[in-house]
DNA sequence: ATGTAGATGTGATATAAATCACATTTTTAT
DNA sequence: ATAAAAATGTGATTTATATCACATCTACAT
């Protein structure tokens, strides 16, 4: 679909530093893209050759592991998808999956490129994402080793209902199979956690994953008890 | 110390590629310094005023866990110590410390951004040195959550000997305390292991921590299987 | 509607690894 | 040199969680 990246209202906090004139390059060199629930953005394997912008939507990134797939984190639009995985190597090493209806913005590499050499501002930002992202990451991932499994699950719960949806009361974006596997746990005993948090009164989940926090205090308390 | 960057044989990619005039700049915004064995070089917590880049030694990069410390990585010059910390928050997410005798020059924050600013190919040096790291990342992340102890401490030696220190046999870096908080595991549990290898003719170990590595195809059988 | 495949809940059991408890060794400080 | 502190090795025990086994349940295709 051809995108009109002028008045796009979901532009990157980098892409707003361009100018006019790099507006109308960006526009030439970037094809719009829709993803229905399920569908794959990018696949670990394949070449990297497009820098890829979340611009609605929600995805889950994740990659091969020893045992199984592992899911390394959710990206809600707007956002980049994998500026490591593209510029870090020539082929991907993690997938990019749609988990609700996404707009994906496909961008050539090469005109993305420029824009680093050509404008400071542009570059320095996109820094500033990658940084901003690494060290979420790096929490994350510090959390999930140390902590037990009803820490690892409140947590996750608690991060959805502060940061991903804004709200006590969402639905689940993952199937409890890959819950499991973000949290480095066994479909069986996510299951049994949340079953766990319902008959406490912590957590309300309906049969269609309609999830309420009753009890976020109890949550932030299993959170932090690891 | 003052440094002479326009003949330092360690300067990283990025710096390679400065102009003279942003060399001048650079060596006037640098101060060099050397550190001992044990010593912090920044501390998670503390505001981030410089960019540390690791000229000569080896460093961990360790932060504050739920239950204890967790080194995130090591570090091995030439390397940028911590540009997410620097970057991505006014305060350090992390700490650095010195585990061998390491010489690190502390970069004026601002002569840094305004190379970013001024010169393209330097920012996307830097751009690729962050993409990359963060891919190092996830890959060893992965690796740990869902591997179990044997085959992440069969990995970890193997990453030891063959990206590290580039032999079969090299002096253990971290003690064996360290290496569990490394591997998220108890000490006693890496200790066993390691018991374990010796016996099996696996490695040999002495009692000053000097490692040999006899049987590389059973250390790659044990991570592969996990 | 009917069948088939995939996702989920839950009890019973097995197991990896933590914890506890201590002896020993090594390092550091005085 | 000697004491104190820290790091390490190893057996016994406990514990969190995986695995196994199966019963539902849900979704989708025919």
């Amino acid at each position: 679909m051809k995108p009109d990246c002028k008045f796009c209202k979901m532009k990157s906090p980098a892409a707003e530093l361009l100018k006019p004139d790099e507006i109308d390059t960006l526009e030439q060199n970037c094809a719009q893209v829709k993803f229905s629930k399920g569908e794959t953005i990018f696949r670990e394997g394949t070449f990297a050759t497009n820098i890829v912008y979340l611009r609605l939507g929600l995805v889950k990134i994740h990659m091969k592991g020893p045992i199984g797939e592992k899911i390394l984190r959710l990206n809600k639009a707007p956002a980049y998808l994998g500026l490591p995985t593209t510029f870090g190597d020539r082929v991907n090493h993690y997938s990019a999956t749609a988990i609700t209806e996404s707009e994906v913005c496909f961008i050539s590499l090469d005109a993305f490129k420029n824009f680093i050499y050509s404008n400071g501002n542009f570059a320095y930002e996109i820094i500033m994402d990658l940084c901003r992202t690494e060290l979420a990451d790096f929490q994350r991932f510090t959390n999930l080793s140390q902590k037990q499994l009803p820490g690892r699950i409140a947590e996750l719960l608690l991060c959805f209902s502060n940061h991903l949806f804004k709200s006590n009361a969402f639905e689940l974006p993952l199937s409890i199979t890959e819950l499991a596997n973000f949290v480095s746990a066994s479909r069986e005993s996510v299951s049994r956690q949340f079953s766990e948090l319902s008959r406490l009164g912590i957590i309300e989940l309906t049969h269609d994953k309609k999830l309420t926090i009753l009890r976020k205090d109890m949550l932030d308390k299993i959170s932090a008890n690891g």
